[in-house]
DNA sequence: GTCCCCATATGGTCCGACCATACTGTGGTC
DNA sequence: GACCACAGTATGGTCGGACCATATGGGGAC
């Protein structure tokens, strides 16, 4: 058992300090020099740990003076998860199918969600994205805008966790996806999938909306389908 | 726009190394006193950028000296997220039932791999972890080899991310369950759906997998299911 | 050959200084 | 009285150096 490193403590306590006081997004924390002061350590030891906060996207600090200023608490989980995806797909520790597969998951979860509660302005969205990817001019802002599509069925799951996990996700497999879809030829086919993918949210038909993505996604990632 | 902080452009060109170098876990990177040197910064940038890292769960620090001492790469993505989860659900910015809704995701989606190729291993691993569960003398004990009941499960669907995901989140919602088993008052319930989980897997039959851990999980939590 | 101890390399912590940034209050100007 | 320029100040960002803690490896004593 290794003793704990003293930005661990401070961590701890900080950590223990959100719990203990309820705070929130937006609330803001003591200055470093003034948590040093308090907690009996140094201020390289407090930036350590508002580092690995903030990595956690749970703290940004931003210098000066004013209410803005300093170590303010923040809710950011889908950066820290992007980062992480990235250096594991980096270091090969996480494979591209691994990463897919999940996508795929969370994917067939959210569009079935979302046909069970979608409302108008959710649809509006959908479709602001459809005419976009139609008015695409190339496969670049073709997949940015189909990405906006996939992002807003996450987010109208209801769940944040999972819409971020998308998020960080869709980043990962950014220029996998441009070279998925140079590879299919023309955009026809995608746009149809789409927009039956939007028929069935439409509808409230959760089962179809379900398969509909599932034929999207096992068309674009030949590779990735399931055994 | 802001300017990159020196830490940053650390973290960028030690990502940078890892990706050109082709370093994998158990590779080491120079000491700090190093770094620092080849990239003319202080010794604190580099310290906080190590952290950084250390938080995603890709290195690991030991003193000392010798072929273990240093900055190690590792893969610890589930640490990373564990602490995420964490801090989040700490800030409210993520309710418990996101959480659990996701556990369900995954795990539906785990058992309908497992089914699909489970080894001789596997099952005598699941059935290990139920034969624990029945000799268990508390609650805390039957849901720590619950948890492992399902996280065996989700090694075995073949993919870390997730497996490393349903680590972090059975550990988010630890307290939970303890409290979720001891409202429902006797195990016997609940062992009888693991082990419909486990004949479904062992028999390969996929669909009979998702619907069993379904029935499971919406029993042990009536509260999350979908509306 | 074995054992012990010290040199050494590594991370961990602290301190003090200074820089960069951005608000805040003050005082002058019109 | 309204406005504007500027100095003051609180905040994070960076640096350099010192010293401590830990763990290994090698050399000397036996």
């Amino acid at each position: 058992m290794r003793r704990a490193r003293t930005f661990e403590d401070v961590l701890a306590e900080i950590e223990r300090r959100i719990v203990a006081d309820g705070l929130t997004p937006g609330d803001r924390l003591p200055g470093e020099r003034r948590l040093a002061e308090q907690l009996q350590v140094s201020r390289s030891s407090v930036r350590e740990a508002l580092r690995v906060l903030e990595t956690l996207g749970v703290v940004s600090s931003q210098a000066g003076r004013g209410p803005d200023a300093g170590a303010v608490l923040t809710s950011r989980p889908g950066d820290a998860l992007t980062d992480l995806l990235r250096l594991h797909l980096g270091l090969s520790s996480l494979s591209m199918r691994e990463v897919v597969e999940t996508r795929m998951m969370i994917e067939q979860w959210s569009a079935g969600r979302a046909a069970g509660h979608a409302t108008a302005e959710h649809l509006a969205l959908l479709r602001a994205a459809l005419a976009n990817m139609e008015r695409s001019g190339s496969v670049e802002e073709f997949v940015r805008h189909d990405a906006g599509f996939h992002l807003a069925i996450a987010e109208m799951s209801g769940n944040r966790l999972q819409a971020a996990t998308m998020r960080a996700l869709r980043a990962a497999v950014e220029g996998y996806a441009v070279e998925a879809v140079t590879r299919l030829g023309g955009t026809e086919r995608l746009m149809a999938e789409h927009r039956a993918i939007y028929d069935a949210i439409a509808a409230g038909d959760r089962e179809a909306a379900v398969t509909a993505t599932t034929r999207h996604l096992t068309h674009t990632y030949p590779e990735i389908s399931e055994p």
